[in-house]
DNA sequence: GGCTTCCTGACGGCGACCTGAAGGCCCGCC
DNA sequence: GGCGGGCCTTCAGGTCGCCGTCAGGAAGCC
């Protein structure tokens, strides 16, 4: 998916930029409208997140212009706590979501992904890794129909994996991901969630390679 | 078209008239609720313009009882740029937008197109969602021929499971759906919700996340 | 065989979640 | 204007699932 961001925050623009690049999806950053223009009509975006306090306008006027021609992409709107009338407006422009800032990143990614997928029409995108079908956006795993449920760890070590296939993962990345930052874990809980993780889907897997860390199994 | 134009402000009132009127569809004026109420009764109209300050009373009672009278016809409400509880009173009691005094006339072309456009299509599309049958427009829920009636929160609550089936939801993006004009909970209040949702239709229908939020259950 | 690394069952604490009850507000009715 | 009822929020008590910890055993590696 492509992506246009329009926000002159440069802090905050790049930290959105950098979440959306992460998720795997390509990004184009401006800070002015006009320069949005310019983009927009030499590129075919899939997602547009738009500020709409910008220095050579408000974001508005280029939300409106695009619907009246037709332009159907969809449309973040990003704004701050306090323009209740611009979200409102926002919406009535034609936009498909908004974010109040500050926000978290994964409430954007949440969005991001509503978003693209109901832009694409298409039901999911699924991953499959042996017999199991992922939808990663729905947080669901199905293995002949059945689903299966994971907890929030278990999930998030899933995760880790199947973004990155074939990739041994440490220890020392995965509790990384497991715990915001910071937090030390000196007991085996990685391990412990890694055993409840094969109990659930299967023990083929989840490989462990001794000595260094764990990756997908090759049933994938 | 059939416009039903509730305005005691003669030089507005007759603007909005006009502009109507251009766009090829026909309408009616009254300045009082009585009057209004008369001409509902008498003639079927696809959509009624509402101010909520009259001479004889405030409009929200009108659209209140309309609305538990079943009568799911359009209302666009027309409100001066202070009063906010107003708006926020009057989405809750089934309007399906509003316009801020002073607004200009292609503002309100734009939103008459957009709510004609909307009930364009006669018969409304039903969602089966398990056992039950959902009119999204109607603001209906059928099980087995009985109706079940959902209080405002409920409803929108129960609207953002159906229009986004198989997706979490957050407990943050619930409360934005719910508390859309930036207040804030600090209680469980969504819990609540959710549990006298679930009372009412079942446990099977919404689901916990644990650590995540909500979605529609597997029993779709 | 001895050492290290890894696996997994068990358990207790904690916090997320659920739900009944109470109080307040608003609205319609008398 | 007072009264009653519906709806919403808040609060508190209780339940239960998840997670970290530990320990004993299994599996690799030399």
């Amino acid at each position: 998916m492509r992506a246009l961001l329009i926000e002159d925050d440069t802090i905050l623009g790049a930290a959105v930029r950098d979440q959306i690049a992460a998720e795997g999806h390509s990004v184009d950053w401006v800070t002015r409208l006009d320069a949005a223009r310019d983009h927009i009509g030499s590129a075919a975006y899939d997602l547009l997140l738009l500020d709409l306090m910008l220095p050579d306008g408000r974001g508005l006027g280029l939300l409106r212009d695009l619907r009246a021609k037709g332009n159907v992409t969809p449309v973040i709107i990003l704004t701050a706590m306090d323009q209740l009338s611009d979200r409102i407006e926002g919406l009535n422009a034609g936009a498909d979501d908004y974010l109040v800032k500050p926000f978290d990143l994964s409430e954007l990614s949440a969005r991001l992904n509503a978003v693209a997928r109901r832009y694409a029409g298409n039901p999911n995108p699924l991953v499959h890794i042996g017999d199991l079908e992922i939808d990663l956006a729905a947080r669901s795993i199905l293995r002949a129909g059945r689903t299966i449920d994971l907890t929030a760890r278990e999930w998030a070590l899933f995760e880790a994996f199947v973004q990155r296939p074939g990739q041994i993962l440490s220890r020392a990345q995965l509790e990384e991901r497991l715990y915001s930052f910071g937090a030390e874990v000196e007991s085996n809980a990685t391990e412990v969630h890694v055993s409840r993780l094969r109990k659930k889907l299967g023990h083929g897997i989840v490989e462990t390679v001794r000595g260094v860390g764990y990756r997908l199994g090759r049933a994938a």
